[in-house]
Formats: C-alpha cells, sequence, structure tokens
DNA sequence: CTTCTGATAGTAAGCGCATTCTATACATCG
DNA sequence: CGATGTATAGAATGCGCTTACTATCAGAAG
C-alpha cells in the first residue's frame, strides 16, 4: 500500500522556498517578508525575528529575477571585450568588476574574440538582462554599417534606462545616447616619439596594429606629428602596421632584420608586438637598446618581464574601467551639485622610462 | 497653456516596448508573439512575417527576467574567482566564458579577492540570479566552519536545481551536492621534484604558498613524497611556505641568499614567486641555472618571458574551466547512453621542460 | 450534410516579488 | 469618552512572459 505523505518529511526539495513560504512559516503575509528584508517600512521587533528566523530555517533565497520584474532594478553591469587573457583586457575589467561591486552590482562578462557580429549579440542579450550599464571596450574598426548597428543599439539601451558606455573607443556622435571614457592615445604617441627623437633618433619603424582599427589610427598620428614637429621626414617605407599580436612584432621584426631595413628604433603599436620584435632581435644577436631602441605602449605587466625593461606609454586600464562604470551608472564625485550630467571621461597617458631606449648611434 | 499631448508624437520612450506592444501592433495575440520568438509552436507564415515586422519596428527586446520567472531557465553561469587579472584565473575564466557561450550561456564573473565572505556573498547572489552552475575556482583554506558554510550553499544551489562546481580545490564529502574539476597537484610536485633529483640536486628550497591553502598542501605533499621515494633527508629548514605572491618570492630568495643558505635548487610554489625568486637571484648576480636551479607550477604566460625560460608544471587551465562547465551544465560528451551523471573531471598536468634547470655542481 | 481532425490562434493562469491601498489596534488628547 | 493620530500588518495588484487549456475554422471522412 502506496501512502502519500504530501509535504511531510524531509523530502527532497524540488524546489526552493518562495517568500510564500517563509511567510507561512512566520505567520504573517508575504508583505510583511518583503518589508523586513528591504528594511524600508517599520516592522515590530518581534515579527522581524520570527520572520528572520523562518527565513534562516528555509533557507531562503531570494529569486532575482522576480525582484527585477518587480520594478526594481536588477543591479547589474555587462562589459564586452576581446578577451579575457589579454592584460589589457584583463586590466580595464578588473576595474569595472570592482566599481561594479563597489556600487552593489554584480558584473557580466563576455568576450568577442574580436568578432563584430559577436559584439552586437552580447549588446543585445545584456539589453535582455537588463543591465544598468553596457561597457563596450577596445578600439573599434572604422565601418560605416557596424557603427550604425551600435547606435541603434545605444538608443535601445538609452530607451530602457539603460546606458551604453565606450571605454577606449571613438565616440558615435553627438546625437548618439553613450557615454565614453578615453584615453589620450594622439598624445601619448607624440610624445613617446618625441622622446624618441630627443634621444638622437631620427629613423623610427611604427610596428603593428590594424591599420583600420580606431587605436593603431591614433597613436599613428601621434607618431606622425611628432615627427613633422620635429620636422623630421615621413617614411612611409617605415609604417608597418598589421596586428597586435606577438607573433606579427616577431615575424616582421626578423622580416626587417632580414632587410637589413635602415632604422634605430622601433615604436610598437603596443607591448605585446614589444615583446616580440625583441625576441626577434635577442634572437638575431642585436643588443637592445645598444643598436635598436625599443618602446611600447599599454605598459602592461610583460613590460617589466622584458630584459631590458620595456619604456612605454602607461595607461591607468583599471582607472578606465572604473570611470566606465561610474559613468554609466550616473555616480561620478561630483554628482553631488546639479552639473550636467558627465558624458565623458579623459585619463591620462604618461611615458614610463625604463631600459630599451639608448641614445642613437 | 499647457496641452497634453498623451502618447502621441515621438516622445521619448521612457520604457522599451513589451510584447504586449508588439502584438497590438501585429493584430496578435501575445502569445502568439511569444510563439514566434521561441520557435516551439506552429505558426502560420503570414502572422509569422507581420510578427517580426512589428518586433523590428518597435525595437523590442525581450525582458530576460520575465522569462526566466516564467519558468525557462535564465541561461547564465556564474564563476567566482580571486582575481581577473591573475593569469592563473584569468584562463580559467575565459575557458568558463568560452565554453558557457557554447552553451549559449551568459557569464557572470565575480571576484574575491581573497575574502572568505566575499566568496560566500557572491556564491549567494549568484544563486539569487537562478544561475545554472555556479563555478568555484581555486584553492581553498582548510577551515571547518567555512567548509561547512559552502557545503550549506551547494545544498541550496541544488535544491533549486543548479549546481555548485569546485575548480581546482577539494571536494566538500559525499553528502555535499558538488562537481569537481581537479588537476593533480600532488603528482605535478612529484613529478618536477623528482626531475630536479634527478639531474642531481640534494637540497631543494620549497618556495611560498600559504601553507593553509589547499593547493599548497596538496604541492608540497608531492615534493615531500618525491624526496622520500629517492631517500633523501626532509630538512624542514628548506620549507619556506608563505605567499603565493612576486614579492614575496623575491623577497625570501633574498633573505637565504644574505644568510648563505645551503641548497642548489628552488621549486616554487606557483610561476608568479619563481618569477620574483629569479628577480632576486638576478640582482645578486647568481646564474640561474649554473649556480641555481629554479622550477615553478602553473605554466603561465611569464613562465615564457623569464630569462632563463622557466622549466615548470603544466595546467590546461582553459580546459579546467570548460569542464567545469560541461559539468554544471550537464552536458558532458559522453552524456548519450545513461551513465551515470559524472560528478568529477580530473584534468592532467605535465611538466614543460625549459631552460632554468641545470645538473647541481 | 454532419462529424471529426488538424492546424492555428486566443484566453487566462500563474511565476515570485514590491508596493499601494486598506484595515486594525492602540495611544493621545481635548 | 469620542475624535484623531500613529504604528503595524494584510489584501490585492501588476511587472512581462510562458504555457496549459480552449476556441475557431478549414478540409477530410463518413
Amino acid at each position: 500500500m502506496i501512502v502519500s505523505h504530501g509535504k511531510e518529511g524531509p523530502v527532497t526539495e524540488q524546489s526552493l522556498a518562495t517568500m510564500a513560504d517563509v511567510a507561512a512559516r512566520a505567520g504573517v503575509s508575504s508583505a510583511t517578508v518583503s518589508r523586513v528584508i528591504n528594511g524600508n517600512y517599520p516592522v515590530s521587533a518581534a515579527t522581524r525575528q520570527r520572520v528572520e528566523q523562518a527565513i534562516a530555517e528555509l533557507g531562503y533565497v531570494a529569486n532575482a529575477h522576480a525582484r527585477a520584474l518587480a520594478g526594481v532594478t536588477n543591479r547589474t553591469v555587462g562589459i564586452i571585450i576581446n578577451d579575457l587573457v589579454d592584460p589589457f583586457y584583463a586590466y580595464i575589467a578588473r576595474g569595472v568588476e570592482r566599481e561594479a561591486t563597489a556600487h552593489g552590482r554584480l558584473c557580466m562578462v563576455c568576450c568577442t574574440k574580436g568578432s563584430h557580429e559577436q559584439e552586437l549579440a552580447l549588446i543585445d542579450l545584456l539589453h535582455e538582462q537588463r543591465a544598468d550599464a553596457v561597457i563596450l571596450v577596445g578600439g573599434a574598426y572604422e565601418d560605416r554599417s557596424y557603427a550604425a548597428q551600435v547606435a541603434r543599439r545605444a538608443r535601445a539601451l538609452h530607451a530602457s534606462g539603460s546606458t551604453l558606455v565606450l571605454c577606449g573607443r571613438p565616440s558615435l556622435g553627438e546625437d548618439v545616447p553613450t557615454r565614453t571614457v578615453e584615453y589620450d592615445n594622439e598624445g601619448g604617441a607624440f610624445a613617446i616619439t618625441d622622446y624618441l627623437i630627443t634621444q638622437g633618433h631620427r629613423r623610427i619603424v611604427f610596428l603593428g596594429g590594424p591599420p583600420n582599427l580606431s587605436t593603431t589610427i591614433a597613436r599613428l598620428a601621434g607618431h606622425r606629428r611628432a615627427l613633422r614637429f620635429r620636422d623630421l621626414p615621413h617614411d612611409k617605407g617605415l609604417i608597418h602596421t598589421g596586428q597586435l599580436s606577438r607573433r606579427f612584432g616577431y615575424e616582421r621584426m626578423k622580416a626587417l632584420l632580414a632587410e637589413r631595413a635602415d632604422f634605430t628604433a622601433v615604436f610598437c603599436a603596443n607591448d605585446t608586438v614589444a615583446a616580440g620584435a625583441m625576441q626577434a632581435l635577442e634572437l638575431a644577436g642585436v643588443p637592445v637598446p645598444e643598436a635598436i631602441s625599443v618602446v611600447g605602449y599599454d605598459d602592461v605587466p610583460i613590460a617589466q618581464e622584458l630584459r631590458p625593461q620595456l619604456t612605454t606609454v602607461r595607461i591607468p586600464l583599471e582607472e578606465m574601467g572604473r570611470q566606465a562604470v561610474r559613468l554609466g551608472l550616473d555616480v561620478g564625485e561630483d554628482n553631488d551639485y546639479l552639473s550636467p550630467v558627465q558624458t565623458v571621461a579623459v585619463v591620462g597617458t604618461n611615458i614610463v622610462v625604463r631600459a630599451s631606449v639608448a641614445p642613437a648611434r
């Protein structure tokens, strides 16, 4: 004979207790439970006590979805980056995660592996999740229709009370509701090129970076301005854009060495490229910086691991991530007085002089 | 005179279109819209067409919370790590993110900065989000009450249909409903210590790692077993546990050098510690590996940047992350036939021989 | 011509919570 | 002692979606 026990006994509970369960156990209404949890309404000490005990006994865990649906924001921010392992993105992501946590938000991290479609799809996904802010990190490729797609999503996000924050990529225009965190690519490139020039270098190779990536374009522009500033010729043969990978730095430098190209310094589009270039130089027995000086950009940890240590341009990556969250959440420090909403933050860059540059021969 | 325009005109829409709006515009019921979106019920071509157009015109974006509340899982996995920037965690996180994406899940990444309370709080938060799986990464400290707290959360998660996956940390016991991804800490440590011994080293320093961290304990155990295996004495004075930081490696090695300690090789608890130790050796003018051999653990990228390149134990970190997701989502390959649910995955480790070890003097 | 069947579409009932409005029990005061 | 106020608790509604259940209509079958 099979006896139905109903709800008695320690059955393996398949689903978790709800607020109603807690209410029943505490002998109150679910409204009271809600009030105890949120503490935004007076509840007598005795009642609170009973409710809290019921919560503990039942192991009650609130349902964030129900809460979000009932009107309270879900308290998450989303961040879209290229690759979690790349220190450039990792540091920004860390800043985002920390600042988000500081504001009681959870952080959803998504990676695109460089795919545009994936990026757009992820914005939509984060929108569906009703993230308080969506942070898009990294340089963008020049592409009209793609920019339009992003703009459309920025508006959709805006319409539902969220914000798209562009971090390290150019704004989409005045009429698109986004916030932007910028760092001075052009200025940093100018400064470090000028540094090389004042060390006597005249023939400087520019190495790496996709030619249609906004980041490359800005760094190259700063580089050229410095050359112009010092009245140096602008030799197109010295510009070797390509990729931002270590492999590219290695291969191209190897090729340059093989063809006995004429240069005394290399400005790498980022530190990773510099690492590859220095490896090629090391293998070829070319001493750095005695024969060739090398500089990078970003100041990620590898810059300090290289021998000689790399002179490079420092970007406050983690701070960029934090700023992005502040902008997206509208919680900038100077938000107290009724200033117009801050929509752009610019973080500064500066040269870090280490050991990879020497005066030109 | 103020005229109320009601809903006419292109007002800045404060909230996004809902399914009902789409339904109204397409002249159908919201149920039909749902069916078009989910494609799990027959809808005539003409109707589908109209609905899709309405969706496009309104820029409709589904509300993931409402969907989740209505019974469908929210399709997210959560991962809790120590620090996003640390390559050890970053690689695992990448594996998790990629595998999650491959299964149509969004990935929520949270960092603890090593805090237990934060870790527990994050499990709860992820539970509230109704994540399909929660992945806890990294070694755990021996702590009875803490383990009990985690166990309680594992049960709660289980009760609501989710899964806690322990990644690189010991199981909580048979009766706690968790899944585990392990890698062979003890075996790797044994292997690399034995490698040092076969190179003639007798006095090997063990450097770094919190003494009560499960990872340290296992690596130290493997180290000791190798010594026993080769009948070498076990000198407690050579064990220098501490932290897993570069700074610790540097400082302690500096101290050992200053007190002229007697050893010919160093087994660092991880590659980061090794980097610090090698820096101290470099500064002291002690040639590696000629005078002192150094090995690490993890095989993160820094191992290849060091000069000489570091001999170390490779862990397939990204694969661990992927396995964790498969375990958590119950989608292992061999899930086709009715095998018992897989609860433990073990990934292998292997020695990577590079240039930081030479035969003992 | 009636009955049955299959393909579509609509109706409505929640999912679990926050919150507005309402109700009760006292304490306070004129 | 009745009128008013105050603290506390409950009832009920709705957030936007999924999904049983129900309804309709055409054509096939009898």
